[in-house]
DNA sequence: CAACATTAATTGTATCAACATATATTTGTC
DNA sequence: GACAAATATATGTTGATACAATTAATGTTG
């Protein structure tokens, strides 16, 4: 459906100012569609995302500042976010020998199994994605990128 | 900064791919943003965008359903947001004679003056997509659209 | 018209997040 | 090496959010 539709707005005063609006409405839409499949395996999408990351780090430990740095949302709390990991045992933190203020996180096993499982249905989300040609995602993608060049907040 | 340098990671698996996880970063920065410019006017971007849509309705009473219906993220407590808005004085409620389950909510003089405050600065942020050129603009506003098309969650 | 279903909005509760602050450790400098 | 600055993480607190359950009013139907 049309964003316009959606919210019931006549309509836009620029193409620019939908996009906004549109990038926001359709980002809810894709974090609300990613809840609903993390969900019933107890997990958020957050929890999620540091779990790829901690796979994509290949067995090499991680700080909780290597976490943060690659989160999707900029993380104010990831030190509960692990927290939550490792009660579920899909992660193990444990002090850095070199330097006792870090501590080093990794995914375990169990860990690895979860997003093993949730792979299919995530993937299924991106496939929706297949409907715009490469070159359009590619010029999307590069807009996206300067678009938060301008001028980045504190 | 291109995506892959802001959240480290080496190369995305496809286009898609990026863009995808390129919608959910930006959208993020793009709500910090929001979030700046209206916290010193102690608004939250919801209650922003619901004064919004009470000055859209040009001064047609709305239910709550009505406001619910045009949010931008999928409401599941308009209520206690209205609550905040009437108690700041930017909106009254009352019930309405016709369906007394409904209510009737409006924005009032000082609503009106705090969005008009705002006007400056949230259209500064519309700004920055003016490096998009509108053809493609309208491209991407249409991609968007079909995405969220294919099925829509619950 | 009584009983049940539906609709509109509110509230309870538990979880989550942001922001500021605190703690512990290490680094740099005189 | 003592002391200040910087760094890494953790925690306290307050406010927001999701989901479910509740209340109240209206519709429906036998």
């Amino acid at each position: 459906m049309r964003l316009e539709d959606e919210i019931k707005q006549v309509q836009f005063k620029t193409e620019h100012h939908k996009l906004m609006i549109n990038l926001l409405y359709t980002t809810s839409w894709l974090q609300r569609m990613q809840s609903a499949i993390l969900r019933p395996h107890d997990i958020t999408p957050e929890q999620y995302n540091i779990l790829r990351i901690l796979r994509g780090s290949k067995g090499e430990q991680m700080s909780l500042n290597d976490i943060s740095s690659r989160m999707i949302d900029r993380a104010s709390n990831t030190s509960r976010l692990i927290d939550k990991l490792v009660l579920k045992k899909w992660a193990i933190r444990k002090i850095c020998p070199d330097d006792r203020r870090q501590s080093e996180i990794a995914i375990t096993e169990r860990g690895l199994e979860v997003l093993e499982k949730l792979q299919k249905p995530i993937d299924d989300i991106t496939e929706q994605f297949s409907i715009i040609s490469v070159n359009d995602c590619k010029k999307f993608n590069q807009a996206l990128d300067e678009i938060r060049n301008i001028n980045n907040p504190s």
